[in-house]
RNA sequence: GCCGGAGUGGCGGAAUUGGCAUACGCGAUCGGCUCAAAAUCGAUUGCCCUUACGGGCUUGUGGGUUCGAGUCCCACCUCCGGCACCA
């Protein structure tokens, strides 16, 4: 026989799935669908097309493909589908700097993503594929924008947004890396620009409390996106400021401290600044102080160890619950993004303002008692974040301080000063970009009906052809004269549309809708079909993605479903993230030169070997750093699996083994069964498809060693070639076209069609078993015994044992433990 | 600083409920096959002492619980990831 030429074997491997249609599956009503069958929508997260395909997309294919595989021959229906998230910087960039469209660069990707995934044996239905930048897909992209606007869950308004001056390009927040310009390294600074909005804020109770629904994602994304929304409970405060008149409510979470409030402080942005200092003595230095923090990077004003600066505005506003008048403050460590831009702040109780009244010599009150002076950071205990009575705090004197807090609250509220207020560190959603290469905004702005919705039988609002990319403050789009001059389609009169497009993210948050209904042309997805298959079962996708793309997915699946397109609350019962693969210790870039890719390992070694490394090299769920070595090992069991099945062939008749195996023949039938077993549980548990394969490579080494004796007999030959049809079987998960083809030999059947195999628990326990014998819990004799022998008999062998007696010579035996099947313990004295 | 994850041979990593530490793979050493090499098949491979027989030690560190701890408890150290002046 041959030796094992992978390439051979998978591309007919790879004919049969392509001309047979193997992995399409078809929506209800639809000819071909099986409603005898539950349904299992297994997702992988949809790649980004920008030249060739990296281990990153190998791992993740290859793990969702094992997960498909092993529920298709678990009896469901799976619907296992791939598209291309194909709006995005990268291509657009590219066509910055060689003139290519970027569309062209994107097509050429895709054709190489889509050859390569071929390549690599997924099992996709093809007929479902899509590109998230054709107008058939974004045409509904731009429909999901009108519905969310119709409702009032997207708007326009103005809003500072980071700048990249290089570029001359708003930049969105998750290109903004430690303050500089994810692209160019370029300091980006804030302006504000008319932007548009969706209202994910409104959603954000709903996001905390519908991770009930979930029902396995792992707990660190959640509480990654737990931090994200950062959800604080509290109150809202209003201090007034007598002489100009003005009221200014702040955010507080700490209530009970307000009579600890010595001094006040306002962001550099905070709206009202100018008004307050305009003729006062100190209106020149504030103005100063504020162009200098505006010139600031972000990541300058969010240094670790800054000092906390700022400048006296020489106002006083009044603490409503003492009548105090306390000063004002402008200082760059309150944010304007956050609550409401203005602090009270309380620097005996707060580490924050304390260290700006150290600095500009403030006074410093302690409102509650602390408990432990000794841990404190000044003689008298201060700044203490802690509970405890309340002290100087007039009538609420002696209470607790959670008491307080509450009854604080409630008497604000009476005296109509303050309120109870949730805040959340969550923003709404930026989705407006002035780029070229996304989704446009069906947007059109005329004189007399201001802003227009372009109606849903216009759209798609088609991306026009143009020659000059490169971003000049405004959309490239803006320079398209004929496109941009329309009429309004509400009073026909002349209009102009809106030449910002929508943030990619937007595109890839519903993706995986438009898989369950692709080809529809009448609706962005037919409910039925969306309510069959929905929600995902299985989303597998980078940990990269734990917050951004996953949040937004989840938030508009939640307001589709208010809206009624869709009957799930949540998109992704359960997730998986998996590891990223390094080398040398390192994330792989370009710029570093230790990049992996993919297909030079494909065509040395295989698809089936690429895929079984990337599940082998660890669990996972974790990282791991790719070794050539690793691969090659790989390899070399692949070629043992091979060269074992051309022997098997030869010298075996197909055959079931009988009940009556013995000896060697019965130990290769109990191993066979126990890798099912191992490999069945090893999927169950969360995927564990390392210690998964290392049961299959244990089967076939048990092959190896006990084929020669067992030959002979009919019995012990037919046990060979059950054994190794199971290992086909077990490792087709992982080497889809090896495991084909070797099982195909042995059995003349496709595995595929085939039910995952049950382990027969009489072969999973044996006769005997190995008693571990200690003494004083160490390890001294190991001796063969029944399996269901008495405890009595247990420890008769472990007494009777030489290897023992020494240990027991001279000493008296206090206690003798015994655990059945595994091991006896003697303490002696 | 806060939140999360992890520390096991030369390396990647295994270890159901507290019960044989180091499965499987890599690497290394030796042997068969070969004129030779590759491939392959087989053997050995945690550390220390010992010619050997055998013995001792070992899961980041230090304590504890237990007949028995990689696993449970307490304290600490290191590394990785996320967030970070969020009032």
């Amino acid at each position: 026989m041959a030796s094992y030429a992978p390439k051979t074997i998978e591309q007919k491997w790879q004919a049969v799935w392509a001309e047979e249609k193997t992995w399409e599956v078809a929506n209800p009503g639809q000819p071909g669908f099986d409603e005898s069958k539950p349904k299992s929508y297994v997702l992988e997260m949809l790649p980004y097309p920008s030249g060739e395909p990296h281990v990153g997309h190998l791992k993740c294919y290859a793990v969702g493909d094992a997960i498909a595989h092993f529920r298709r021959r678990h009896g469901f229906e799976v619907i296992h589908p791939m598209g291309y998230d194909a709006f995005g910087l990268p291509a657009e960039n590219n066509a910055i700097k060689t003139g290519e469209a970027p569309r062209e660069a994107t097509e050429r990707s895709i054709e190489s993503f889509r050859r390569q995934f071929r390549e690599w044996g997924i099992s996709v239905d093809w007929s479902r594929e899509l590109g998230t930048h054709t107008p058939e897909y974004y045409r509904w992209t731009q429909w999901i924008f009108l519905q969310l606007f119709e409702r009032g869950l997207a708007y326009r308004t103005e809003a500072p947004v980071q700048w990249c001056p290089k570029d001359a390009t708003v930049l969105a927040n998750e290109q903004v890396v430690d303050g500089r310009c994810e692209r160019c390294g370029t300091e980006v600074v804030q302006r504000n620009l008319e932007q548009w909005f969706f209202r994910i804020t409104d959603y954000a109770d709903r996001l905390l409390a519908d991770f009930d629904l979930l029902e396995s994602w792992p707990e660190h994304v959640i509480t990654m996106q737990r931090n994200w929304i950062g959800r604080s409970e509290g109150a809202e405060v209003v201090f007034r400021c007598e002489e100009i008149g003005l009221d200014f409510p702040v955010f507080t979470t700490r209530p009970d401290t307000l009579f600890g409030a010595t001094f006040f402080v306002l962001a550099p942005e905070h709206p009202e600044l100018a008004r307050l200092v305009a003729g006062t003595p100190g209106e020149e230095e504030v103005r100063e102080y504020v162009n200098r923090i505006a010139r600031e990077s972000a990541e300058e004003r969010g240094a670790e160890d800054r000092e906390k600066t700022g400048v006296p505005l020489g106002r006083s506003v009044v603490n409503p619950v003492n009548g105090e008048e306390i000063p004002m403050f402008v200082a760059d460590y309150v944010l304007m993004e956050y609550g409401t831009g203005a602090i009270m702040a309380v620097p005996g109780h707060d580490s924050r303002d304390y260290e700006f009244a150290r600095a500009f010599g403030l006074p410093v009150e302690r409102v509650i008692e602390g408990e432990d002076p000794e841990s404190a950071r000044d003689a008298r205990g201060l700044p203490y974040p802690g509970d405890g009575p309340m002290v100087n705090s007039g009538r609420f004197d002696g209470k607790g301080n959670r008491e307080a807090y509450e009854e604080m609250v409630e008497w604000l509220a009476s005296e109509d000063r303050g309120r109870s207020s949730v805040n959340y560190r969550l923003r709404d959603w930026l989705v407006s970009r002035q780029r070229y290469w996304g989704a446009p905004i069906p947007i059109v702005y005329c004189d007399g009906c201001g802003t227009v919705p372009v109606p849903d039988d216009q759209l798609p609002v088609e991306l026009p052809d143009i020659e000059d990319y490169a971003p000049r403050g405004k959309s490239p789009l803006a320079a398209a004269e004929d496109w941009v001059a329309t009429e309004c389609p509400r009073c026909g009169g002349p209009a102009r549309r809106e030449t910002d497009t929508m943030d990619t993210f937007v595109d890839s948050s519903w993706y995986f809708i438009r898989y369950l209904d692709p080809r529809n042309s009448e609706a962005a997805w037919d409910r039925a079909a969306a309510d069959h298959w929905l929600a995902v079962d299985q989303y597998i996708g980078g940990v990269e993605h734990a917050i951004l793309h996953l949040m937004y997915a989840r938030f508009l699946t939640k307001a589709l479903a208010d809206l009624g397109h869709l009957g799930v609350q949540e998109p992704f019962a359960n997730l998986f993230a998996q590891g990223m693969i390094t080398r040398d210790g390192a994330k792989m870039s370009k710029s570093k030169g230790n990049t992996v890719s993919p297909g030079d390992y494909v065509e040395r070694y295989g698809a089936d070997s690429a895929r079984t490394y990337v599940c082998f090299m660890g669990p996972p769920e974790r990282g791991g750093d790719w070794a050539d070595e690793g691969v090659e090992g790989v390899n070399r069991f692949l070629s043992r699996l091979w060269r074992l099945c051309g022997e098997v062939e030869e010298r075996t008749e197909a055959a079931e083994p009988g009940e009556g195996a013995q000896g060697d023949a019965r130990a290769l039938l109990a191993k066979a069964h126990w890798g099912i077993e191992k490999v069945t549980r090893d999927f169950e548990r969360g995927f564990q498809f390392n210690t998964a394969i290392s049961a299959v490579m244990e089967l076939v080494n048990d092959a190896y060693r006990l084929k020669d004796g067992l030959y002979g007999d009919p019995e012990g030959a037919a046990t060979v070639r059950f054994a190794t049809a199971t290992a086909a079987s077990l490792i087709f998960p992982f080497a889809p076209h090896l495991g084909s083809e070797v099982f195909e030999r042995l059995t003349g059947e496709r595995v595929w069609e085939r039910a995952w195999p049950v382990a027969d628990p009489q072969l999973l326990v044996s006769d005997t078993v190995t008693l571990v014998v200690q003494v004083n819990g160490k390890l001294r004799d190991r001796i063969e015994a029944g399996a269901d022998a008495p405890r009595e008999e247990l420890l008769a062998l472990a007494r009777a044992s030489e290897k023992v007696a020494k240990y027991l010579d001279g000493k008296e035996i206090v206690k003798e433990v015994v655990v059945p099947g595994k091991l006896v313990n003697l303490v002696v004295r």
